[in-house]
DNA sequence: AGCAATCTGTAGCACTTGCTACAAGGCGGG
DNA sequence: CCCGCCTTGTAGCAAGTGCTACAGATTGCT
């Protein structure tokens, strides 16, 4: 006979990706408690049983979120070292170009905005990842740079000033802009 | 006799600078229509029979505030000009940190995000505010600067990516980032 | 077996959302 | 005067919001 409907335990665990989905998908802001419980399988009854709150639920979730952006870097960005300042950051740049990383970008934006705000979870959220790619930034430093800490927080600030220069319709500026910054000699000789 | 109440004439124009400083207040994305026609003194049946629509009228009060933030950034930041990039970017980041910038600083972050996401009316606006801030950085370089195009472009990234940072509390990272990249030389000698 | 603690579904509440139907006021022109 | 137009208020709708009360179901322990 077939059993009727397999039913795995449902945890937060088991939640949070199905969750992250949906949210990757369709905002942050526009995000309620019944379509995301209709994403998850379940009804917004358990997603409150599970998480309390859905301040507490949506805080969770960028958690996991920030967790899973870790991963994520180390997965898609592993590989041999650049050679230089400049080949690093076209590096991150494509791969923050790629299509598959459009949701997460504009969910990024959201955080951003929500951390301004102050809203709870958006904080932590937002510096995890940021400290996240800062670190791996700086590991990714070309061998033999003079300082590779400053380098990291150097390309960092040109890096998310030209996504959000891209996500505003302004991606010519920003090419302009590190362009100009680059030839000027805001490097030193790799 | 006490004349009962003034009337003015209630018109779009008369509207959106009440509606845009309820905006600043309380952000963009709790914004619904009874409220903000309370703060402009009013019934959302009054916004809607002016704007015809929720979306109308944000898409307005997004057109309405670029326009301010250039006549916003003219009063501010008039004055003599700055005898290098750094004292440029100096200028700029000074003003964004002031407090009464804080509120426009949080919309700011609403609208890349509505931007990135598509939303009506919010990537023009964003368009407007950039062009608008980079024409004064271009108008504001050093006498005498090689490319005062480009180097507009190179700051305009870097202040975006520091204010960001700020924004999240990286505020070090971004200190440290700029202080790395204008070290190394980023600047031609002025 | 019986009991208790842990899960989960059904209904519903009070409230807010954007928007609309309807009617009344003010106004000028004929 | 009356007619029509522009403006405004009242009331309401259908949908959606977060959240809760209550009642089953399931599970593990003894």
């Amino acid at each position: 006979m077939p059993r009727p409907v397999r039913k795995p335990p449902m945890s937060r665990e088991s939640l949070l990706p199905l969750l992250a989905a949906h949210v990757l998908a369709h905002g942050l802001g526009q995000a309620s408690l019944r379509p995301l419980a209709k994403a998850a399988g379940t009804s917004d009854r358990m997603l409150l049983y599970h998480f309390g709150t859905k301040e507490a639920l949506i805080a969770d979730l960028l958690a996991f979120l920030a967790r899973g952006y870790a991963s994520a870097l180390d997965a898609v960005l592993a590989g041999d070292r650049a050679l230089s300042r400049e080949q690093v950051m076209a590096r991150i740049l494509k791969h923050a170009h790629e299509s598959a990383m459009r949701p997460f970008m504009q969910l990024w934006w959201e955080i951003v905005a929500g951390a301004a705000r102050g809203a709870e979870g958006y904080l932590p959220a937002a510096q995890a990842m940021m400290g996240e790619l800062l670190c791996w930034l700086e590991g990714q430093m070309p061998t033999g740079d003079p300082d590779p800490k400053g380098g990291a927080c150097y390309l960092i600030t040109l890096i998310e000033g030209t996504l959000m220069l891209d996500a505003i319709g302004h991606a010519d500026t920003a090419r302009a802009g590190v362009a100009a910054g680059l030839l000027a000699g805001g490097l030193p000789p790799s």
